[in-house]
DNA sequence: GATTTAATTAGATATTTGTCTAATTATATT
DNA sequence: AATATAATTAGACAAATATCTAATTAAATC
């Protein structure tokens, strides 16, 4: 729950999870949408893949990302759960 | 939706909206659950108010918190799309 | 009106975070 | 096998974050 908040915390990885949602894509081509060097993306997507938001597998020199969303049922519960329970008792 | 997931990315802060879940709280009250100074407590009271997710308002000298879950839709929102959209195309 | 109590603001500081350049690893191509 | 390409790892560093102590503000009580 902490590494999925801490994950979702920054506009990068919000958007390359946005990006992640249309198609898979490799390293690469994640980079090209962003003003940032190759190893800064790279330390976003450990993070991402950290919070198990995106899995990675390796194909050739390529490594492709894949967005993973089983982890975000958990936040959604925790969201909902302050937005309908609220102010019982 | 950046001071949103800002404000719910910190541990201590997600804490504090469950308990205003249950019912208003002082500042006081609030701070009493944990293991930190009042000013710290202060500090993320502040943040979560420019997230708007809590609102303040001042009864003689204490200051008594209550959940506002509008602006969690919005966050809701955005962590559905990425569940449900996926992958089409 | 002086003192206590609740809370915030100001200022200092250690830690965490996001970025960079340089170096490394691994695969593909010539 | 030498070179080029994709990506990550290592190390450095500035900016942001969470905490503290001290000071301030505002209300309540003696």
């Amino acid at each position: 729950m902490n590494l999925l908040f801490k994950a979702l915390r920054d506009p990068t990885r919000r958007r390359i999870l946005e990006m992640l949602k249309e198609r898979d894509l490799t390293a690469g081509q994640i980079g090209e949408a962003f003003a940032m060097t190759a190893p800064s993306i790279s330390y976003h997507l450990d993070l991402l893949k950290q919070a198990q938001l995106v899995s990675a597998r390796k194909r050739g020199q390529f490594v492709t990302y894949t967005l993973e969303t089983t982890v975000l049922d958990d936040s959604l519960g925790w969201i909902l759960d302050l937005i309908k329970k609220g102010k019982r008792k």
